[in-house]
DNA sequence: AAGGTTTTCGCAATCGATTGCAGAATGGCT
DNA sequence: AGCCATTCTGCAATCGATTGCGAAAACCTT
């Protein structure tokens, strides 16, 4: 017999033989075993259960119990990439809650890909996953809609779709692009620019509707040449919308961008055009990202707490795929404005 | 008949449903739809199974197939923490090799804690994973040696171990810290001080080795009171441990840091004391993390593919996991110098 | 003490795919 | 034509745990 082969015989222990050591049958093994069904073994049963279990040292196996209950304890996690900042603490706040209840999470990346996206979904679900969680919706999402008619457990997190049926933990949005814009006004900015997000994401689409909103609750009226659209939330669409802006010759003494990382291209736009933030122009972010208050200046954004958003996002797939009721579908998060540098008064 | 009842009835298309369709035995769909096996069957059955397939929408439930063959096509990645943006490009790495062979990642954080190292990796033994891909080893590891006796297919990856035995995909640190130290001593330093991580840790104690061998190498001889090592690898610890140094008084006009977060944590050290970087002292990091170029001054530092490990990583447990011998058990990845702004000639 | 519950447990089927073995069909050979 | 060697397919067991059903045993009840 070869070493490996003794080492499977001798380690894979099965319900059989606990049933045998405890000289019961598989079948009492595995009620006594199951927290709810244990009731239906007598104690002294239970405890030769228990006995042959620890001196055994079994350990279930849990692709035999998916095959037979349909159930993997298992939840996906499909994600743009997690080389993007934003999205680890979001996982580890998953995985943070999933552990502790006996589920393992099954991550992948897809580069926002609609084709991948699909792909993995499908690999999930016929991995069996008891449920999903997507940080990958689009405002108008025929995956999502997929997932919905077909009846999976799911949860949005970070992004959402138009209207609701789905479970989703966001941030309020609007609440933070209005702590943003009352910030700037506040220190006597009346002259805001705008360098948004895409427009077919939730977070692009209500942060620009929460610019609007919120400047004419200041008492301004948002200036539709003063406000620009980046073709993604990353640092060169960022770049080029501000050059873009710049461009226009139209004055401005603050810009709020939609993200860290597209207020990261402004900034190198600014140096481009010879402006200093913020003695010649205040810029905010958003979300908070690592590292931000290193930069030069450190940047005023606006904190979302991404973990937690990971932590409800977990409790609520959690609820769902246990069939609870859902107390709230749409949970906003409360952001926090983060003043830094880069914002001041106007010159 | 509830509308869940009726999808799942509906969608669980068994391979005895393929096989009644196909007028054959589900065996025969079996080996029909296995690759290695599908030269059994006669070409004009499999084409009849092969559109059984298609027409009913068959998919394999890969449960079923685990519990026979005993192989998941899964793989477990043990990291400290995913927050840490070292990690992130070697996941993406890992994933992106597994997913087109079919394999799917498992991912689990463990904040350097052995105690959660092992139940993760006992976790995941139980989930019958076909490999295990760690990044957490220390230099003496336990649980890697357990690993290794009972004979899992196992990477590591970024960390080591001491001795051999087990396959690792690591960086080239004394060459990373020679590329450091050659560039400190042609911009013309010879009192170069040393901030390093922890001994416990491959990445920390081969760095310090290859820095002491470095500045030898360059005709300096390494002085002890200029070595300071940290606690761990973050900035705090890397702060203190500056702080530390300056407060020896002994003269130093560069410091190299054994990674970029205790270089940041130097930064602040330098900051407090008054002194200007490159302007009074040079510094160096290692790892080049994300956005090192936007910090004042941008951060001289040594670059590591951590995606490439990923991928490596990958492939090696790919080969494992199908038995296959390995040709390189340790892999040096060959790490590049990044000349930025932080590092000028000695004042 | 007889009859009726309630507990407690075992039997055997089941989840869906894989595979060793054997038999049927086909082909090739003398 | 007859026999052997291939090739192809089906049968049935198996992986390990779960669960509906029925039976035995224990406990009540009157």
């Amino acid at each position: 017999m070869a070493p490996s082969e003794y080492f499977t015989t001798r380690l894979r222990i099965t319900l059989r033989d606990v049933a045998d050591r405890a000289g019961v049958h598989a079948s009492t093994v595995s009620r006594a075993l199951n927290p709810e069904k244990s009731g239906m073994v007598a104690p002294d049963v239970a405890r030769r259960v228990a006995d042959a279990v620890e001196q055994l040292g079994y350990r279930p196996n849990p692709i035999a119990s998916s095959l037979r209950t349909n159930r993997t304890f298992t939840i996906g996690i499909v994600i743009p990439d997690v080389t993007n900042p934003l999205f680890p603490p979001i996982i580890r706040g998953i995985e943070d809650t999933l552990a502790p209840a006996g589920y393992t999470a099954i991550i992948a990346n897809t580069d926002n890909d609609p084709d991948r996206e699909r792909l993995t979904v499908e690999h999930m679900r016929e991995r069996r996953v008891d449920g999903l969680i997507l940080a990958t919706a689009r405002r108008k999402d025929g995956l999502i809609e997929t997932c919905q008619r077909d009846d999976i457990p799911l949860v949005l997190v970070n992004r959402t779709i138009d209207g609701d049926g789905v479970a989703c933990i966001v941030s309020d949005e609007a609440l933070g692009m209005k702590l943003v814009v009352d910030h700037m006004a506040a220190l006597g900015h009346s002259k805001i620019a705008y360098v948004g997000g895409p427009n077919h994401l939730s977070t692009g689409h209500l942060r620009t509707k929460g610019f609007r909103r919120a400047m004419r609750q200041a008492g301004h009226t948002p200036d539709p040449d003063l406000m620009v659209l980046a073709e993604n939330f990353r640092e060169e669409p960022g770049r080029l919308a501000c050059i873009d802006l710049i461009a226009r010759h139209k004055k401005f003494t603050a810009l709020i961008a939609g993200n860290d990382l597209l207020a990261l291209g402004c900034l190198d736009a600014f140096a481009e055009a010879g402006l200093l933030c913020p003695r010649d122009v205040s810029l905010s972010g958003f979300n908070d990202m690592p590292f931000l208050s290193r930069l030069t200046p450190p940047l005023t954004t606006v904190r979302i707490s991404h973990y937690h958003m990971g932590t409800r996002a977990a409790e609520t797939i959690l609820d769902l795929a246990k069939q609870a009721e859902l107390l709230v579908q749409h949970l906003l998060l409360e952001p926090q404005l983060i003043i830094r540098k880069s914002t001041a008064p106007p010159p």
